[in-house]
DNA sequence: ACCATCAGAGTTAATGTTAAAATAGATTTT
DNA sequence: AAAATCTATTTTAACATTAACTCTGATGGT
């Protein structure tokens, strides 16, 4: 931190006590006409910059959100921050922004050093990876405003916000089904996270809704990296031809685009040797050699309600346990035979 | 801010100092055996995390940097938070992330409010409507670490880090010389800023080099998304057909994006009617109708090295200013005639 | 002429932490 | 046995700001 003017300073140049200084610059009462005026006309001067490290110790309010989130480079959560910073900029609040990378280890150590910043509030989107909730909860329990996002970990004492998911897989599904597959396979998320589970519940409440098989070796867990889509699909194509499904719903855009790569370097087509639904809207998606019918996800949206329900619990309004939906659209393109 | 443990709350509950207290969990010499294994316990039990705040009030550090960035939502710059992220995580400083969305206004106040939260330095990539750098040079003149990174404005006391963009826009117009066009026109980024300039520069290099015209009608403004490059082609293809050129250098790729749904709705195709060129590597390029031939920057990289280049500066070695250039590689693909 | 009121200041203390100096007691050196 | 050294600890002050109180002199009403 570089040196810089402080109240005191300003005050000795003028003769005056850094009470009014203060009470100057920060436009209270009880500073007379004249004073105001050297006082701003000397900070002015001076290159003066409040000093909100001390502010915020007396105060106890930094004015610093913490967002973790799992990757910056996935289009889903560029959206996302951005509605996040639409309303906390609003409000004056700024993000220290925390990339777990996918790993546990790293998230665990990115909201405590948050929480020593003392910031104000805690917005966290899950790494893949993370199945143990119990610093979570420590962080919880401590009082620290927090709200989870997309991906959640419920039942732990915090506000969830994410889209539909159950019923947008569900619909998705259905979707599928109504195009005339009986043979449906799931390339699923992460078995400890609400999306991961939520997804699949829809998936099966889908097929269960029209006396379709559940079929154990059909739903394949495989994160939600193309990478992860492309081995999944790799695995579910090592079945024999007669064992093997006739449609497919992904975890997420990012798995199907992997599945699809898979599936061509088989010399497979698509939609007509299998048929494949997305999840996020990708940007990428519309755009593929097989555009992909997918559920587009407002992630700007999303992020603004996730913002919304921290400002509430900060300020203690309506700062209650809650799950918020966000609804998602299903995009129809051609990867589903439409 | 949730009320927290104090040195002080842990110092009486042992009956200790909290100097004792601060000394043991900060792992420093002086502290007996059994009164550090004291202290921690009761920092565990007490669910202590040390006040940063108060720690940057008398150590005049805050482990935090100020991000300055247009539009977070442009796949751009995602990938070079990851490689500021990369390096910043590894030397324990966060990110305290602002987004302009272009608009001068805004990046003055964010710039102002991260110097008042006393962040150790910061990166900056301008907004497309910046064009008066006092502030700035107010900032730099106060000390604080600042370094341009992608967008920059030259000659106020900065180091910048971008890609050769001269050279680079040199030699993608070259490659549409080699293809035989000799009509090129240019759809130019904000004429304040580096980026700008460079790539124009660049543009008339490579004409001239050719003994070509270098004609004002085909150098249009389009600033850098896709409607500036979709009205900047309107323009364009407003000329009357014999006036007009046969190939087309876009400042980046957004804006080559737009352009190329100008052409389609006027029923003109690429690259017979126009050869294209684009500047980014945007995430969609290769998915497009025509695919775009562009020149790929390294995000990752750059970002990288502009946080390594801050972190020197904070760190007093090596600090000097300077313009580091990050080297780009031409991606050929359909839109150019290849 | 007296008291109440009020604007425009100033003073003190507090925020949580750490650097620097001081102290007390134990151990070693001379 | 006195002096020097060392270890474990406490004390004091500082970081920049602000809340809460206090002080001073002017104004105004009776």
């Amino acid at each position: 931190m570089s040196s810089n003017t402080t109240l005191k300073q300003i005050a000795d140049e003028l003769g005056l006590s850094a009470m009014t200084v203060s009470r100057a610059i920060n436009n209270r009462s009880n500073v007379g006409k004249e004073t105001r005026k050297r006082v701003l006309g000397a900070a002015k001067r001076l290159g003066y910059s409040p000093n909100h490290i001390a502010r915020s110790l007396v105060s106890k309010k930094s004015f610093s959100i913490g967002v973790v989130i799992p990757e910056i480079s996935h289009s889903f959560f560029p959206e996302v921050i951005s509605g996040i910073e639409e309303v906390t900029y609003g409000k004056n609040y700024q993000l220290l922004l925390t990339q777990s990378a996918e790993d546990y280890e790293k998230e665990i150590k990115s909201i405590e050093m948050l929480r020593s910043k003392r910031v104000d509030g805690i917005l966290v989107s899950c790494a893949q990876t993370t199945e143990d909730f119990s610093y979570y909860q420590e962080v919880i329990r401590s009082g620290l405003p927090f709200v989870f996002f997309d991906r959640c970990a419920e039942g732990i004492g915090a506000s969830c916000v994410s889209v539909n998911d159950r019923q947008s897989s569900r619909g998705i599904t259905q979707h599928l089904i109504d195009h005339g597959h009986k043979k449906i396979a799931h390339l699923m998320g992460p078995s400890k996270l609400s999306i991961g589970i939520e997804r699949l519940e829809g998936f099966k409440e889908a097929l269960r809704g029209s006396d379709l098989p559940i079929n154990p070796k059909w739903i394949v867990e495989s994160g939600f990296k193309e990478q992860g889509g492309y081995q999944a699909m790799e695995q579910i194509l090592s079945l024999s031809p007669e064992d093997r499904p006739s449609a497919l719903v992904a975890a997420n855009d990012p798995v199907a685009i992997g599945a699809m790569e898979a599936l061509a370097e088989n010399g497979l087509s698509i939609p007509e040797d299998m048929a494949i639904v997305g999840f996020s809207d990708d940007i990428r998606s519309p755009l593929l050699p097989c555009p992909l019918t997918t559920v587009q996800q407002p992630g700007y949206q999303l992020g603004m309600k996730a913002a919304e329900k921290l400002m509430n619990v900060i300020d203690g309004k309506n700062g209650f346990i809650e799950n918020i939906e966000v609804l998602t659209k299903n995009i129809y393109r051609a990867s589903c035979g439409c």
